[in-house]
DNA sequence: CGCTTAATTGATCAGGGTCAATCGTGGTGG
DNA sequence: CCACCACGATTGACCCTGATCAATTAAGCG
């Protein structure tokens, strides 16, 4: 496997993210050979709109926002992946999303080319990607879910919710993303995430101890606000 | 049944063989081996939540919605799937939507057992599972995009857009399904979408003959609206 | 310790939801 | 054949949620 640092060189951390990696798994996964682990910094650009869809990548640590930018600079985030998760599929020719690292991030990066190859000699490995693109899909289509008709407070505990639900400790977490990524997510404004989490914090439901850390207090309101 | 060739690993044929399988995509395909034809009458149930994912479907007529029923019984479409489009994947035990006729349609059931079984023995059918998961995926994350923070007449005017370019004639079609479904589809109100399509036709930018049926007079104008 | 950027809070406004009345169309039966 | 009915669509009046504009506070960071 090729080390290479894209962004900027953080060798240990990367090597100690690949090698946490690597001991997590039950048996080695076949599809690592064709990937070469990457760090980037916050706020870094791992693609782009109009670019070659020739790469996909796998998070080891850190938080990605994958995006679109309207054409009159509306910004609107189609997901957040965590560790584990597997982004970057794309069908046609030239990208349509962007994706940046919403905290300094440690990725495994894919050629497709390779991975196509690896993939003619090992079902496995096609399995593998189908069901990292049927999680696309599901997340993709919950999306749309969420965004349909419903109101603010809706949209905000849902989405607390759904962040708690992939941290370690799902009563304390850090939201590693700002109030406009969380906005932006979810088609609201800063303003409005900002007066939901006030409210739900005046209600008793979570505690804001910093700006970026929650405490859920009560997970059962919290749950009845999500509807 | 045809078979496609999905040329040698060869370091240019990959783009190749993709284009050359995306050309084929009407041409017939082993899968339908696999599949039998059914009809299901306007407004019928195609499956529903909390059902077992066993089948998935290709639509040869008709239209079908997809959708999901929230707790205070609003309805929000995810998508309309029309003539060539597979869907109906899932990936857990139990599935998430519904997916019932909008109008009268045709349509092949596959059984996923059969299918996993015939891709064993066949690469080209992994890749076109693949290939359908992954336009579903785009759909989905464009449905997202669509709905995220974007004015009334925005949404109704790329919808007609959108409808428009699945259309045999691009500047006449029909609308298959009601304002609600639309409204649905789109997180609006009846009353929205109808005002909205009232005042594209005052502007002159569409027509409406008659209840069902789309003129579009100035394409320009239309995707203008759609930003 | 300023400087910059993010977040909160308040006041006002508008887009779209809600409620309600009317229209239009297609189907049915007298 | 036409009167009636049922359902979907349209249109209008009003209201409410969340956007916008603006001021203040908090938090990093050199």
């Amino acid at each position: 496997m090729v080390q290479m640092a894209i962004s900027s060189p953080a060798p240990a951390a990367a090597f100690k993210a690949r090698t946490a990696w690597l001991a997590a798994q039950d048996k080695p996964e076949p599809l690592q050979a064709a990937g070469s682990v990457i760090t980037i910094r916050e706020g870094g650009e791992i693609f782009a709109e109009g670019g070659d869809p020739d790469h996909f990548y796998k998070v080891l640590s850190g938080v990605v926002r994958v995006c679109k930018f309207l054409s009159d600079g509306r910004r609107q985030i189609e997901a957040f992946h965590s560790t584990g998760d597997v982004f970057g599929f794309e069908l046609g020719q030239e990208r349509l999303l962007n994706a940046e690292a919403v905290s300094d991030c440690v990725l495994v990066c894919y050629r497709r080319r390779n991975v196509e190859k690896l993939a003619e000699q090992d079902d496995s490995i096609t399995r593998q990607l189908f069901q990292y693109a049927m999680q696309n899909l599901a997340h993709a289509q919950g999306h749309s879910l969420l965004l349909g008709r419903r109101g603010a407070a809706e949209k905000v505990a849902n989405f607390l919710l759904a962040w708690s639900a992939r941290s370690k400790d799902k009563h304390s977490f850090n939201l590693e993303m700002t109030r406009q990524d969380i906005a932006d997510y979810l088609g609201l404004t800063i303003e409005t995430v900002s007066r939901s989490l006030s409210q739900f914090e005046r209600d008793g439901v979570i505690a804001l101890p910093n700006i970026r850390q929650v405490r859920v207090l009560d997970n059962e309101a919290l749950e009845d606000l999500a509807a």
